[in-house]
RNA sequence: GGCGCGGUAGCCAAGUGGUAAGGCCGGGCUCUGCAAAAGCCCCAUGCGUCGGUUCGAUUCCGACCCGCGCCUCCA
């Protein structure tokens, strides 16, 4: 069953298949500015992504996954001059950062993730060519897209160009930057921006002088670079949707000459965080090394971040990470139910073959259709629960199949379970008292026991029980 | 104003023209010296409001109310 995903460009659900004349699935996915940690909304949506490509390779489709690093723009440069640093020395910094925590959320790295500023030869090429056939012209040294030779330019986000509202100041009513004025219409857009001095060192040669790309033209130029012409599927967040992606379509399509730039376009909606919208100056923007201090694994926040469909706005709370740790404990003990019924153990519980197209779904079938229906995680999710808790009787040989089908589908959803959770260490007085009231519970000595617990509770450590021994938690 | 998304139990969240998945919380039970954990059971005559179509609508249509996002560089 091929995978269903609803289309930006058509409002349409349609399915993800192979284009007659390729052999590979082209996927575009627009990546992180590199000036900073990236939080969590940025993270909801490369993780979506990531199960989309999780989901098309277990469908057996060979994907090509491209996310590019955005390391040359107003706020790398920025950055880059108020850390003393050099730029490519300042993103690459932020670049690993990046990837260090995409790997703990358990992201599989794009195969190819190419920088901005690596690729400063092909955007002015782009450039050039929109230059020589009129849709931009040159202005003070910078180079504009002229949109209105663009005919249907607004197609994606179905934005009447001529309609859009002119404003000479931005939302803070500041006004805006003086290469406005520079411009012919408010809605040309910059494709290379003339050097100019908070740009430091930070210039590169082009036929109109010195200067660097906008920051649309990035993108046309490496999809065109990695993907081809025309390519299956773009993704991103959906505030790019407008004028990120229309702005790449338009600058793409006319470069090129060609029509139908990206076959499919997936956008992901936006996080909230404890019902608020995410900002800087609420105080809001969690890391994922906040959630982890405060004691969360990566993978319950991949939970958290998968939970909700992703066309619909999520709430991100913490009440949500303590529902995904719930939940996903629920599921790792189902699990071992599972593997023991199957007569297999917990390293067996590996997907060595998940494109394996005649792979066994076992019970597990109405989870996989789920997330073929447009990506319905919590839809898929549910359907695993469901199974969960059934009172079906299955033989080992179902249970076999069962556990393939489910490790296919944890690992579609990239959520990797029996991940140790690092144990808080007791301190030496907690473990004496510890050790104490163990030794009273063995001989029996009930009253010292409970009152040892209630010592142990007064530091702040709960004694739990277990049948050879005892473990102590933290709260 | 334009474009778009959503309103389903205490919270989160699927879904369907034929009478509401699942998770969390809560309640009960079992087990356990106690506690915790775990397992089992229960938990929306109801799906924003009002009309319409229909044998039948939460699901289709219309109107309205409410919340949210984007509208030039925020995933």
């Amino acid at each position: 069953m091929p995978v269903f995903l609803h289309d930006t460009m058509s409002r349409e659900t349609r399915p993800l298949l192979l284009r007659p004349d390729s052999r590979v699935f082209g996927m575009y996915c627009c990546g992180p500015t590199v000036y900073g940690p990236a939080h969590i909304g940025n993270f909801r949506t490369f993780i979506l992504q990531d199960v989309l490509r999780r989901a098309l390779e277990t469908d057996g489709l060979p994907v090509k996954h491209v996310r590019n690093i955005t390391d040359v723009d107003d706020k790398t440069i920025k950055g880059s001059i108020a850390a003393g640093l050099p730029l490519t020395e300042f993103t690459r910094g932020w670049t690993n950062k990046f990837h260090h925590d995409c790997a703990a959320l358990g992201l599989l790295r794009p195969h190819v993730e190419p920088s901005a500023v690596a690729h400063i030869p092909q955007q002015v090429e782009m450039i050039r060519s929109l230059v020589d056939r009129g849709h931009a012209y040159v202005s003070a040294g910078s180079v504009y897209f002229k949109v209105c030779t663009c005919p249907d330019y607004g197609k994606l986000s179905r934005i009447d160009g001529s309609q859009l509202r002119s404003q000479s100041t931005n939302s803070a009513g500041e006004a805006n930057d003086a290469d406005e004025y520079d411009r012919e219409s408010i809605r040309d857009f910059a494709l290379w921006k003339a050097w100019s001095p908070e740009d430091g060192a930070n210039r590169w040669a082009s036929p109109w002088g010195e200067g660097r790309p906008g920051w649309h033209i990035e993108c046309s130029a490496m999809s065109l670079a990695h993907l081809g012409v025309t390519f299956d599927l773009h993704g991103g967040g959906v505030d790019l949707c407008f004028p990120h992606h229309e702005n790449e379509i338009a600058q793409s399509e006319c470069a090129t000459g060609v029509k139908g730039f990206a076959g499919h376009w997936f956008h992901s909606a936006h996080l909230m965080v404890e019902g608020d919208k995410m900002s800087k100056s609420k105080g809001n923007l969690y890391t994922l090394d906040q959630l982890v201090e405060k004691g969360f694994t990566p993978m319950e926040v991949r939970y958290a971040l998968i939970a909700g469909h992703y066309r619909t706005p999520l709430n991100f709370t913490f009440e949500g990470l303590e529902n995904a740790r719930s939940a996903i404990g629920k599921l790792e003990r189902f699990a071992d139910r599972l593997l023991q019924a199957a007569g297999f153990t917990r390293t067996d519980f590996v997907p060595p073959k998940v494109q394996e197209p005649t792979a066994a779904w076992g019970r597990f079938a109405p989870a996989w259709e789920a997330l073929c229906q447009d990506l319905n995680v919590p839809g898929c999710l549910g359907q695993i629960f469901s199974v969960a808790g059934s009172k079906d009787e299955v033989t080992p040989a179902q249970a076999r199949q069962d556990v393939c089908g489910l490790a296919r589908i944890l690992w579609t959803l990239g959520l990797t379970l029996f991940q140790e959770r690092k144990a808080e260490e007791a301190p030496p007085a907690v473990a004496e008292l510890g050790a104490r009231r163990w030794a009273a519970k063995q001989a029996k000595d009930f009253a010292t026991a409970d009152r040892l617990r209630q010592e142990l509770a007064a530091l702040g450590w709960t004694m739990v029980d277990r049948k050879d021994g005892y473990d102590l938690k933290k709260g």
